[in-house]
DNA sequence: TAAATAGTTCAAAAATATTTGAACTATTTT
DNA sequence: AAAATAGTTCAAATATTTTTGAACTATTTA
């Protein structure tokens, strides 16, 4: 019985997005690029299956990393430059 | 089969250092702070077991988020701010 | 010197995170 | 209408992380 208490604050949802390779890569591509990309343009860039880029870009959403924009078939993504000002590089005030 | 590319590089270190519900806190408790303090103390603090607390200064120390240092039994540390500042707020700099 | 204290190491157990493929919904194209 | 495309959901398999307690090292105190 080693449940760890489910504080579950927003900033541990952010540090958990970030604390994997491939949502890592997939910031940096969406980085290098400032507008929306479909979701399978991205999973295709970093060579995974569709169902993993489902649960990762689900992920970095949770955590508000990313907006999310659903056109017809298509899911648009693109980072949301806010979340990381306000845990990362404004880390100090909101700590 | 799904072992994942051990990239291993330095950020996802960090983040993955700053992933856990008792790291954040000790290092809210070590910031409250700014100077050394035993292991044990802060171990104390947050109620958790020494073995426990070994563990997780091993991996703040490795992520370089705090330097230690060893004076006689006890073992001293404290947040190392430059490597905050490095991968947090000069994220966009750094990605 | 014996007992206490601070911390580490180890392997097993428990908890959590990620991947996989199949089946599914919704939309678009032919 | 059928086939193709974009993405989701689910449960099982796999991988990784964290906790636990016992045994350990090193230092200090009685």
């Amino acid at each position: 019985m080693t449940k760890q208490i489910q504080k579950n604050e927003a900033s541990l949802k952010v540090f958990k997005a970030l604390a994997d390779p491939i949502r890592l890569e997939i910031i940096r591509y969406l980085n290098g690029l400032d507008h929306e990309v479909a979701c399978g343009e991205v999973g295709h860039a970093m060579q995974i299956s569709k169902t993993s880029g489902s649960y990762h870009f689900k992920i970095l959403q949770e955590a508000g990393l990313i907006t999310v924009q659903k056109i017809a078939r298509e899911k648009y993504v693109q980072l949301d430059r806010s979340t990381f000002d306000h845990y990362l590089t404004h880390f100090w005030q909101n700590i």
